[in-house]
DNA sequence: TTAATGTGATACCTAATGGTATCTCATTTG
DNA sequence: CAAATGAGATACCATTAGGTATCACATTAA
């Protein structure tokens, strides 16, 4: 896919994408240990791992009849930068509020 | 909207939200000054708006017949502290990554 | 080599998403 | 006051998304 920051914010803006990544990032899984873990089939796991795929979040290993799944740290380089550009903004704006609270509190 | 966590990330989902961010991140903008950026209708960028207050991300200002929106830097705390979760995981894999590419060049 | 296991692929369904067109309402302005 | 302006609300439409059921295929185990 072509649209790494698209593919990849698009990956994270779903609860049982992100329930994934927190998982691969304890330890690699197959589709199979993750099945597990969630109330759905594995044909719906399956998909959710593509979108992961597709977003650069992890990547797929295989090893004789298993795939192993395992988490793509730069994949996550684009959300990361994205966000990184309001740091400043959010700074200012966070450091602001908090000096109006603290002149309330005078 | 109760999960800031899920509405946030899903306002940061779509590429014309992410820009309405960027662009209030310079001033902030009435919906109409937000239509003549982008290529739609005025009622869907306010469906985008609704998706951004649901979100946490953006705040209005009633100001006469305009309404003022402005961007919520507290918004974007549930995100940022998601993805800190994984810092240290990102930042132990991009050391191996990089470790391993000097050994490579040698 | 047959059976069991781990997985992928596809067809299909429903709900959510992103968009338009249109109508209404409140606030300015002439 | 009348007209113009800025905006919200709603009905509607096509596409995407998240899910299941089912079938097919490769690899491992008996």
């Amino acid at each position: 896919m072509e649209n790494q920051t698209q593919n990849a914010f698009r990956a994270l803006a779903d609860p049982t994408r992100r329930g994934i990544v927190q998982l691969l990032a304890v330890q690699d899984m197959t589709i199979g240990q993750l099945t597990d873990r969630f109330d759905m089939t594995r044909a719906a796991v399956k998909k959710h791992l593509t979108v992961l795929s597709d977003g650069g979040l992890i990547s797929v290993e295989v090893r004789g009849r298993e795939r192993i799944n395992r988490l793509e740290p730069l994949g996550m380089a684009p959300v990361l930068d994205w966000l990184s550009y309001f740091d400043q903004f959010w700074d200012d704006r966070l450091n602001s509020l908090k000096e109006a609270v603290e002149r309330e509190e005078k």
